[in-house]
DNA sequence: TTTTTGCACTCCGCCGGGGAGAGTGCTAAA
DNA sequence: TTTAGCACTCTCCCCGGCGGAGTGCAAAAA
């Protein structure tokens, strides 16, 4: 009798899979295995305790329960919880008052940075789980203005002001002084050029247009030039996101081991791995779920991941999410997670 | 027999002092309550289990020590913790190692934001605890420059570029638009009056001038006064910190409690509770220690806190330090603190 | 007087046994 | 195909017993 785990779940049943998402629903309010004699009290369908026995080992047979014991109840593995995200789920909208909460905390703000920061509060406050939320490449922004300021020992600041309000300040060393007035000739010719365009786009044009200029003998241009290469450098911190509310993890049976939580966190602090997985997400369009093991990451074995990516004029800035027990109420979380990348969308676009 | 506990440990005998302090420091190396029998084969004086037995009842009358239950060994008491550090800690300099290490660590960074994280990562790595630095209160800086640039709807940038090389940005409203060159007069003016001077002073200052500038009707002053008010108007963040190594307190068995640590966690996050008990440990000169209940703050009721302010011409900036559990190896981490702390003042300094 | 020995006592932690409870799989009947 | 019945298997919890560690006290030794 004993299958070996497939894909077709074309054969299961209605009944089974009603009762398959009773259970997965089951267990993620309450985190105990399921048993039969609970799901018999608990469904519509009229059906005795061994009945519900034999469908429950069929599912365990497609590979989409266990039993953490002989004789304890059934609870989804990874393979279930994605069955149940996918195809058993229905997502209906979230209710008016969150909608409304979310929209009012992030209209207001207008420095993007605070925006961010605000959207993640929101996302592990509403949910009660940790709340992420990469911050935008800087190179995907759009510049607005550009300006130089001399200071001593030949490095002159460069301000960067965006599109978004976010002011960039970074420093960089000449092999010789340069006067105010060279400077901000320089500024006037780059602005004149590239204000509006994001900085990747302003990095491509300079290069092509350091060709040129060698035959061109135009100081000022030669002055904006130069500045503008190492202004415009590639930023090495590459990526980078802020988080919230990691303390509601403290606090879930299945993470209630030390040693486990320890590593979870390390791994928040280290940033690399988790960015990793998030720069993942940011291809896909629309909310994305990693369960369990899915995310190759073995620290959050225990955890899924909800995320969204967040878009001004149809691109794509960064990605927010939440992080939680693989038993997190993926129903309440999705659309959370939808809505807040939406709304930060456009908080971010009524910036520009 | 029983007195009730006081303050003259002048009637302790010299070979009490010495049993108490081997006492402590076997605590502090394993953590469990120590017993007569144990504290007889570990000192030098010979003595009987019995006689240690008299002698530490004496001591649990002085409120020194306790004992968690009938049976099980010794522990000190917050007031035995005060008088290890107090009196019988003899703390020599930090080894040459960790000397040089924190000074490579600390000496090249030429920014003093970065310089702080990597204070504090200095800190929570060598002492294996959780390292704390507050961010130098920006009225305290000395400013470098200012300079401003006009924006779009009546705001005005400001940019000021700090002594030890920090560069904050301020965006004000302006009631009419200003021309650049009317802003690089009042910036030629203000640089000329205030370069080198802390904001605190400056704004005091304008204070004055503006009385001044009332009968005056010289433009550029006019227009230098207006903007200064805004631009260094009290900055409401109040102040801040970083911190690393939070994780390193998990696994410390007497905060393996994981609600008592989500608790610690929150608090850390809020700031607000800390930072209270930081600035006082600002007002202090040198290394500081709260011990356990001493700080008066219940969700760091099993830990304790050592802290040094650190300063730059005799100035006080800032304080940094680190949190761990009472029984913390204080006799190392007390110079780690203390040196760390002149470290960080040196460095700021070559920044100036 | 101080220190030590001897001893009774207390308390914790650990182990094994014995239900109770929950749940399973299988077989046979409806 | 569903259900009832039943034996079986785990876990969890409680209990009692026991060894270990440590104490306090009284009496002996120094």
């Amino acid at each position: 009798m004993a299958k070996s785990p497939s894909n077709d779940y074309l054969q299961l049943s209605e009944r089974s899979l009603i009762l398959f998402k009773a259970l997965v629903e089951h267990f993620i309010s309450d985190g105990q295995p399921v048993g039969s004699r609970t799901l018999a009290r608990d469904t519509r369908l009229e059906l005795s305790p061994a009945t519900i026995r034999n469908i429950m080992a069929d599912l365990e047979d497609f590979g989409l329960l266990r039993s953490p014991h002989t004789s304890a109840g059934r609870v989804p593995t990874v393979k279930g919880y994605r069955l149940f995200v996918d195809q058993l789920l229905r997502i209906d909208s979230l209710d008016e008052g969150n909608v409304r909460r979310i929209a009012r905390e992030l209209e207001v703000e207008d420095n993007s940075q605070l925006l961010m920061e605000r959207a993640t509060n929101m996302l592990s406050e509403i949910t009660r789980l940790a709340g992420v939320v990469t911050l935008p490449r800087v190179e995907q922004k759009a510049l607005d203005q550009i300006e130089f300021l001399t200071m001593a020992d030949n490095r002159v600041l460069v301000i960067l002001v965006m599109k978004d309000r976010e002011i960039q300040n970074r420093v960089i060393h000449t092999v010789r002084p340069y006067s105010p007035a060279e400077l901000q000739e320089a500024a006037n010719y780059l602005n004149s050029l590239y204000s509006g365009k994001d900085l990747q786009t302003v990095r491509t044009d300079i290069v092509k247009e350091m060709k040129k200029v060698k035959d061109d003998v135009n100081r000022i241009m030669q002055t904006a030039i130069e500045m503008a290469q190492q202004a415009f450098s590639r930023d090495e911190n590459r990526g980078d996101y802020v988080m919230a509310g990691q303390t509601n993890l403290m606090g879930f049976a299945e993470l209630s081991d030390v040693e486990k939580l320890r590593k979870l966190f390390d791994s928040f602090n280290r940033k690399r791995d988790l960015l990793h997985l998030l720069e993942q997400a940011i291809q896909a369009r629309g909310v994305q779920i990693f369960i369990g093991e899915e995310s190759g990451f073995d620290v959050l074995d225990d955890c899924s991941i909800v995320t969204s990516p967040y878009e001004v004029d149809g691109q794509i800035l960064g990605v927010l999410g939440v992080i939680g027990p693989t038993r997190m109420d993926y129903e309440r979380v999705i659309p959370i997670v939808d809505v807040t990348a939406k709304m930060l969308g456009t908080a971010l676009n009524s910036l520009n």
